[in-house]
DNA sequence: AATTTAACTTTGTATTTCAAAGTACTTTTA
DNA sequence: TAAAAGTACTTTGAAATACAAAGTTAAATT
């Protein structure tokens, strides 16, 4: 178990922030709108996750007027995709472990 | 998203009492001092992952002596099984949605 | 001018996590 | 037989995390 567990990322443990990088990981870029929708939160609360994520560098942000309204997009960096498909290879293994028996 | 990180349970977000449920359902028992070893933590810190487990009832706890020393042993209810297995299919549906494409 | 929208930041509380120290009881060792 | 060590905690206290609610900034709409 030892080794199942190494491969695990703390700051991807928590649920929310496992839902953020998930759908970035299938949509290049949503915007925090979108977040505040899929995941159901308040603002101040999303926007602590995104910064936790965004300070491991494994989400970036851009902000832009579209139309006449501002808006934030976040997408996925390289190393943040790197590092997420390590956690979700190393509970991917372990479920393989568990379930074999 | 949504839907898929609803199945999730907050007791199994940590990556220790992952680790103790999935040592659980491949092991039909493991004692104090196997997962002291598999996990490296104190003993404080073990006790109280697994106290947590015990209060879902997700774990089940066996006291007795096994020659002359005391030996404490845990293993996994049905209801902790039951709850993992639902937690892990959870992780493996949004695993798979993310690597499709 | 007042309200609304977007995206925060701040504040404050509650919860969680953990190491370290302390405890109780037994056994082993010097 | 007194001291040390092992098992399995509990308690304490500090640090980190999580969260809601309220406040903020700046532009856009009414």
């Amino acid at each position: 178990m030892k080794t199942s567990i190494h491969g695990l990322h703390k700051v991807f443990e928590s649920r929310i922030r496992l839902g953020i990088m998930s759908a970035l990981m299938v949509n290049q870029k949503l915007d925090f709108n979108e977040f505040k929708h899929l995941l159901e939160l308040t603002d101040g609360n999303l926007a602590s996750h995104l910064t936790a994520l965004e300070k491991h560098r494994f989400i970036q942000v851009k902000k832009q007027f579209v139309g006449k309204k501002p808006n934030t997009s976040y997408s996925a960096t390289d190393l943040g995709r790197q590092k997420f498909t390590q956690h979700l290879n190393t509970l991917e293994a372990l479920i393989k472990k568990v379930s074999q028996k």
